[in-house]
DNA sequence: AATGAATGAGTCTTCATTCAT
DNA sequence: CATGAATGAAGACTCATTCAT
């Protein structure tokens, strides 16, 4: 947590490695991240880098794990906390997602705004693992239709389409393309009680 | 000589390489769009395109405007194919925007998908202009809330956040990122009708 | 005289040409004098240049020429002013080159500080004919040495080594190389009295 | 494998690299030295020169810096070698100079004939420093005045002067520009002399 | 008299990667 | 475990020049 540094412990040089990429790429963005640049601002030569990472391709693939490892961790845990109602549990998650994305826009350009075609040597069942994040959602939207207060006939298709909406709610966030008169905590609100009003069974149910 | 593009009338180059820079970038991605990719892709040399375009800036703002212009196009006919009824009219921009951004990856991609500080030489002004697209959703609930077939309180809030939607649905999409299991179409009905659903003032309103 | 205007009558565009050249050779220095930069200056396309210059060194040549051609003028104009005392005639003349240089660097820079062995195309008898500016002060000395007043033994290289002298002058002043805490006029001042005493027969003669 | 120069030692590329710089700048000039050929030059690729310096400025500083030592070196042992009369220190320097001049043109080119203008990202204080060069001639200068064989009022203006015949005597013979019919010797010697004369309080003090 | 179209060679520089040590 | 040396390919862009019209 907090900015790399180059006090790591011996053996930490992968850690310090996938801190400072993960640094880098925010700061000067994916396409300006380079190998050279990852090993000088740690003070190791790039061939470090090759001996803890087959390639560049690898590396990003690490820090997609971790991302996806990380918002797991943190939908999970809103999951743990909201466990009675689904309607909480669902805007808690949505809450949850685009706070992850907007405090970790480096993850989150690598993780949903990297097209897998470009990444070649990205494994497929990679990215199948990864869904599993959606899978909160499913779930929710599952056992709230059980109990009659989501009004959801595919659950997965449901999950998707709420994924959808979170995911460009925070992608025109990240790139700035929302209309700047717009306040930034009322345009997140707008988006999360359209998706949850689509879903409840009364329009009454949802008063936030 | 040799490839067939190169047939192409005269005078027509620049829209020749127009054409091929929006085809590239679908193909490769933004990241992997060259000056000579395109040049060697039609048999010119690199030099050539400079005689068409100040620099890969100035390429890509071309390209962002023929995108933004076919969008406002496709729109604005949609629009006054469903004057009446603000519902379907809704509806049918939201169909329109979906499609136009699955028909057209390439100009979908530079128009919604580049991060602007990346792009540094992009006139801000032309990101206000290109809004304008928008003006058609907000419109769209404006007229609806007046007459009291949406439940709308800031047009200008809500319009973004279908917006949002539609960018989420489309990026999902563009980027294969959707379930493999859930039908395209499926998918996408579901997001509309989760768009409209939280806008209609009744549930028997919309009965798609 | 000025800047180079657009309002050129026909068929002054060789003039055109030679004064925007000029005009861009001391805003931008030589390096970055290209033909179409020049062409760009003044409206017309790049190939329009070489009706009336075979080729980029050709118009160099011409502006060589011209600035001989001008130095000569000024040095011609100050030896008629000053028939009568050489003394007086060596110093108007040696403040008369340090003027031209510094009045007109752009002349300055091709006519002097180009490498001859690098501007492969100028004929050599170019060089020799434009040593003529060199007789002003080859015929002062002798006269002078004749007249008693100057302690010249061969006027030939006496000229050169004024001219050296005015020349490192105003070298050290284009680039900028004189100690900022140097005054300007002090330090032309000191350079002509310099030379002038070396070649006075008394330090009486020479009280400036 | 191929060019000798590729069988250096190792670690000698920088040298390698410095060297051959120096060796085409004074054969093709300041303007047509490029990365490309340096490397061509060495049977290197152009990238290696990357690993030794980080720009092409930085390639040139360095050889500046080189020259700027290497003068100082031999003005430094001229001055310590004629500690008695200043009139001889100040007759042997200048010859220094110009010795230095004319055997290394290369060093010469870059550290006194490029514009700073141009040369954009060499520090300041560096041609500061460089200007140390020019205290060997201030503190003769200013010993002799004090001794009073010198007629100097301002030493530093002086100094300047006196560098000023030496830069246009060095920078006419690389450039060629003198008259073929005098010796170069002869037109070295009358250099010095003139600037020697100048300055010696009777004209009996200075009899070479 | 003037130009539009086109290009090959060249500019500096960055990159991911390999290999021997 | 770590590196220094090295490179081929590529990046955007500029240049002087030619040729057909």
């Amino acid at each position: 947590m907090g900015a790399p540094s180059k006090n790591a412990q011996n053996g930490d040089l992968r850690r310090l490695i996938l801190d400072t990429a993960r640094h880098l790429l925010v700061q000067d963005g994916y396409s300006n991240l380079s190998m050279r640049r990852i090993a000088s601002e740690i003070d190791y030569s790039a061939t470090s880098i090759y001996l803890y990472f087959d390639n560049k391709d690898m590396l990003l693939h690490a820090l997609i794990d971790e991302g996806m490892n990380q918002l797991f961790d943190a939908l999970s845990t809103i999951a743990k906390q909201h466990q009675s109602a689904p309607i909480d549990r669902l805007e808690a998650l949505c809450d949850g997602f685009i706070s992850f994305g907007l405090d970790n826009p480096e993850y989150y350009e690598i993780m949903f705004q990297l097209r897998p075609e470009r990444m070649e040597r990205y494994p497929p069942e990679k990215y199948r693992e990864a869904r599993r994040n959606l899978d909160f959602f499913r779930m929710t939207l599952a056992e709230g239709a059980s109990a009659g207060v989501f009004d959801v006939v595919d659950p997965r298709v449901c999950a998707s389409s709420v994924w959808a909406s979170l995911h460009g709610t925070v992608s025109l966030l990240l790139a700035e393309r929302v209309d700047v008169r717009i306040d930034r905590a009322d345009f997140i609100q707008a988006a999360i009680r359209q998706t949850l009003r689509s879903y409840t069974t009364s329009k009454t149910a949802y008063h936030p």
